[in-house]
DNA sequence: GTATTATATGCAAATGATTTGCATCTATAC
DNA sequence: GTATAGATGCAAATCATTTGCATATAATAC
């Protein structure tokens, strides 16, 4: 049984990225947060283990990363000021986001179908889709 | 018949807000909108007729204008830097966004059964959601 | 292991959309 | 017309994100 160091390691090697610390400590994060989570929060994070990691390293490996399909990019705010990254495990999905707490629940996709009734109709070859759910959580509602 | 000045000086009016030449001028370039438009646009067409006007003034008109309902903020680049405002028709509605070209097609909502689905499985108040679609029109794919 | 070289990082400054503070102006109510 | 709450012009601030550049480091060949 692999360590998750190794095994990040080896996401790493096998997209032909180089190793480095900033690095593994970043997509560790992500491969173990629960939720999407923006630079801010790992920077507010990996900066108690590397005093001197920067912003723009952050920004720079979480770009590479979403580039090589690692993470994937995910606008949560209402207002979309921040950007949000999470491990991409392969699967198609979305976000219903509690607007009072920010819980985050993942959604299955329900536009299979939709879309390719959509290219029929449309004639546009249909390339991606991003859906959003904003809602109020049980807890919150009380 | 009345005069889109004047209907325009109503929607004003009905939403206590004060009539200024901006606001007019503004209002006017949303509601003759074909498609969703974003502030440094409507700046680039009413500085021609009113040299004078900032982008803030434009900036806080069209929010202002979203708070009372008449507007919509829509963003639709895929990378989400630059917003976008519509006029707002009464109807929920969607686009689809050509990725070459950024020709838009509104889409109809294709989760109002979703949503209900969707609200009983999580216990979550479904408040609102957005859906954006991206893809190559027929044109731009020749 | 050491040297070589391409790439990554720290750091500071730039960017670009959007917002804000403040003095002045103006639409509306009296 | 006058008073005043609210709007605008203007400049500067804000905030997320990106970039230029000198230095440091990982991968690679020896």
């Amino acid at each position: 049984m692999e360590k998750l160091e190794d095994i990040l390691k080896n996401v790493l090697k096998g997209n032909d990225i180089r190793i480095t610390r900033q690095r593994e400590e970043i997509l560790k994060i992500l491969y173990e947060a629960e939720r999407p989570v923006t630079a801010k929060k790992v920077y507010s994070i990996l900066r108690k283990k590397l005093p001197y990691i920067r912003l723009s390293t952050i920004y720079r490996n979480l770009n590479l990363l979403e580039e090589k399909d690692i993470l994937r990019k995910v606008e949560l705010n209402m207002d979309n000021r921040e950007s949000s990254f999470e491990f991409f495990r392969g699967e198609h999905h979305h976000h219903l986001v509690c607007i009072s707490c920010q819980e985050i629940i993942p959604l299955e996709c329900p536009l299979a179908e939709y879309e390719k009734r959509l290219q029929k109709e449309t004639n546009y070859t249909i390339i991606d889709h991003k859906i959003k759910v904003y809602g109020i959580c049980p807890e919150c509602r009380k």
